[in-house]
DNA sequence: TGCTCCCGCCAACTT
DNA sequence: AAGTTGGCGGGAGCA
């Protein structure tokens, strides 16, 4: 049976449910799949397979993780997998882009821009594009394109830019909040054709999903407007930051679906599964169901992008002290397996500053947890 | 009733 | 020409 089969209910019968189909959902079980060691290569054919969903959905879920670095295309049908290590990397690389757009800007400006920027423009909203830092166009990353050609206009629209300009928003502002609209509005569409705006909030979702997943954001409600939001937790998503708990954002434990946060794959009945909701196997720790209000073993997951646990180096949580020294050690051989050589003094140092951050979130951790569970 | 977002059509693109 | 990729929007699930 693959990951995202549903399961035959009492009568036989299997109930769809839409949970088991989410994107981010998904997500999880794609990386729960692929997220080990000895891992180079995916094939489309074979995550479809394995996952039991149509190629489609892969194509969705590849292009989002592409954009934080996750995998790289390498051939048809074929991925190189890089891992979730090399996220910091991919988005100190979004977070640069974005800063060095945002510099050329005035000569974005005096020539065609993207169709980001022009909606900006014709936006009502309230932050200019200055202070959200500049987007992705390929008008300046690919000169190989004719201009207004259709392959341009496919690319320009494609959910790959699409989720490094969402991400770019978060990286390059102040605010680690965004409204859904504000949203919507920046990154997406002719803001003055509600139709366009509709079909590109439904990729905005996709992405959110996708990256809510993978704790890169978590979906919150507008203390004021209560309208939904985006928050950004992927670079400060440890305990002693500030922003985390201390926005005066109002945390909805939504009593609405929050899709591709739910690791659930099993969901017997549509709806009024609601607290009694059982996770029968939570694929992205590879470990047993936590009944809902219990920390245990989950307590801390959710913490940004590094809290998706390695299945390989972290999956042996719960076992005790040994293997909270054993998972110390894999995660500083993580860090400097993966820890890049910059030259620029700038991202050293904010480098530095990632790897003191998760130390200190580490060890907080650690203590707080008598059981050796992340 | 409006928000959310899965599904699959089909056009663009690649081999 | 056949296969791959992925934009797009209809419409169903859900609160």
């Amino acid at each position: 049976m693959s990951l995202l089969s549903p399961p035959p209910s009492a009568d036989g019968s299997t109930t769809y449910c839409r949970k088991q189909k989410s994107l981010g959902l998904l997500c999880s079980n794609f990386l729960g799949l692929y997220n080990r060691d000895g891992i180079e290569t995916v094939g489309l054919d074979d995550a479809a397979t394995r996952l039991g969903v149509e190629r489609r959905r892969i194509y969705d879920i590849v292009n989002v993780l592409e954009s934080v670095g996750v995998l790289v295309k390498k051939a048809k049908n074929t991925y190189h997998w890089l891992g979730l290590g090399a996220i910091p990397k991919a988005l100190e690389q979004l977070k640069e882009e974005g800063f060095r757009n945002n510099d050329e800007h005035v000569d974005v400006k005096s020539g065609k821009v993207s169709d980001d920027e022009e909606d900006e423009r014709v936006s009502s909203h309230s932050v200019s594009l200055h202070e959200k830092s500049d987007l992705d166009s390929t008008h300046k990353t690919s000169g190989s394109f004719k201009s207004g050609s259709v392959t341009e206009n496919r690319k320009e629209k494609s959910l790959g830019l699409l989720t490094k300009n969402f991400i770019k928003l978060f990286l390059c502002t102040n605010s680690d909040m965004l409204s859904l609209d504000d949203a919507a509005k920046i990154l997406l569409g002719d803001a003055q054709n509600p139709s366009l705006t509709r079909t590109k909030v439904r990729r905005l979702y996709d992405i959110a999903n996708v990256l809510s997943s993978m704790n890169f954001i978590e979906k919150i409600h507008h203390p004021e407007t209560r309208k939904p939001a985006f928050r950004w937790l992927g670079m400060a998503s440890h305990p002693n930051s500030q922003t985390r708990s201390a926005t005066g954002v109002a945390h909805i434990e939504s009593k609405k679906r929050a899709f591709g946060t739910e690791l659930t794959n099993i969901c017997f009945k549509r709806s009024k599964v609601g607290d009694q909701e059982v996770k029968l196997f939570d694929l992205q720790s590879q470990r047993p169901p936590i009944k809902p209000g219990t920390h245990g073993c989950n307590s801390n997951q959710g913490l940004g992008p590094f809290s998706h646990s390695d299945p390989v180096t972290l999956s042996k949580s719960c076992d005790g002290e040994s293997n909270k020294v054993n998972k110390t050690q894999d995660l500083e051989n993580l860090a400097s397996n993966y820890r890049p050589k910059y030259h620029n003094q700038a991202l050293r140092d904010l480098f530095v500053h990632y790897m003191d951050a998760w130390k200190s979130w580490y060890s907080e951790v650690a203590e707080m947890d008598p059981v050796g569970v992340i």
